[in-house]
DNA sequence: CTAATATTGTGAAGTATTTCACAAGTAGAA
DNA sequence: TTCTACTTGTGAAATACTTCACAATATTAG
């Protein structure tokens, strides 16, 4: 896309919040939503939910609302959903293994296509009809397979081991559940699932209200 | 604390990341530690570690940094952990499992202390040498343990069923694993870890990049 | 003692994001 | 037709957040 224009990361937060609302919308039959009723479903204002989709286009037509339908497919074009992307799982603890499993990710447009680790013991046996690699063979099998995006479960002592062999693969982003801050030329995109930092940010809060 | 200005919510998750950098650099020895160290290896700027910083109290010295093990207890301080958490998980499917027994969740000060779910099947085994209870029970048991904070980790589709008992219940604080906006009390406080948005918001940038 | 080098703390300036507020468009009823 | 009730799209205003820039302070070397 050419689109020079910088958008908000928290802009593309709503919009899948939005999308996710809007498929319960379709789902329900309701052919049309106004900005009000997105805005009461996603915590937000109906001001908020115009200046998101305006950023993209002008979906909406005045005094009738949205259509649902369409509008879910805009997003989904917009989250460049329209597509599935291959996507491979390194680290088969108890999370990542959590992952492999989770519904949420097939559902979405994100196909776990391969998996892999660092320890001799997991390699070679299988996981959700998934054979586990060897990190070492990740470039091969990434370049391969056409894999896209890596989420990233390792232990944090694992880490740098795993960094240097996936920035020398033609992996595009990583989903990175490590504590870590990692280190990635460029061109890598990184998004991080932090699960303490958010508890940490509860127990702050809590604590502010005495 | 009769704190009253508003602290924004991106200055606490990035005080987040600096108690851990800082951990590392008192287990490396380093008696003082600078903005600028700090900056670097949490991918932000030396002025606004100062300013986050200078948000709670004046903890450096001109010309010399901060005492990194002083700099550990006063975020610590900060963020409400010179104490533990009393959580609860709700959900033992797969995730709600590997999260009992994340190690990361106990070093930080989290102890997880009940578990509950809503099938009959589940109820009444033990995971991690804790008896799961039907969630009828949560009301009485978090009364009764004083838990303050549940990690959420159900289906969708039982969502709703779950949150009127916790919102009946004494529970300060949720993390969310839903992709659900759960409508609670405002005197309960909600964090929500969004795994699909964070992958949504991969697959935006790298459509983005063509 | 002076100079050179480090580094914090913080107003002020600069950006970014959200909210406001209203013209403009739509439909249905009278 | 005309009036009323809705609702979008969007500049402009208001807020929020980040970066700048520099006085103040500390240490070391000469």
């Amino acid at each position: 896309m050419s689109n020079k224009k910088k958008i908000a990361e928290s802009a593309i937060g709503r919009l899948s919040v939005y999308l996710r609302i809007l498929e319960d919308i379709v789902a329900a039959g309701e052919p049309t939503v106004s900005s009000q009723t997105m805005a009461s479903q996603s915590g937000t204002t109906a001001a908020q939910v115009r200046k998101d989709l305006s950023l993209f286009g002008s979906f909406g037509r005045r005094g009738l609302g949205y259509s649902s339908s369409d509008l879910v497919s805009r997003i989904r074009q917009i989250l460049g959903l329209n597509r599935r992307w291959k996507t491979a799982v390194i680290g088969l603890g108890r999370i990542g293994s959590a992952l492999v499993e989770h519904r949420g990710f097939f559902d979405r447009g994100f196909d776990i296509v391969a998996l892999f680790d660092t320890s001799d013991f997991k390699v070679g046996s299988n996981l959700h009809g998934l054979q586990i690699h060897h990190i070492d063979k990740i470039r091969h099998i990434v370049s391969d397979k056409k894999i896209e995006i890596v989420i990233l479960a390792v232990p944090v002592e694992a880490v740098s081991e795993v960094i240097d062999l996936i920035g020398n693969s033609d992996i595009k982003g990583i989903l990175n559940w490590t504590p870590t801050r990692l280190a990635v030329p460029d061109s890598i995109e990184v998004k991080n699932v932090n699960m303490v930092m958010e508890l940490e940010a509860l127990s702050f809060k809590l604590s502010q209200e005495e």
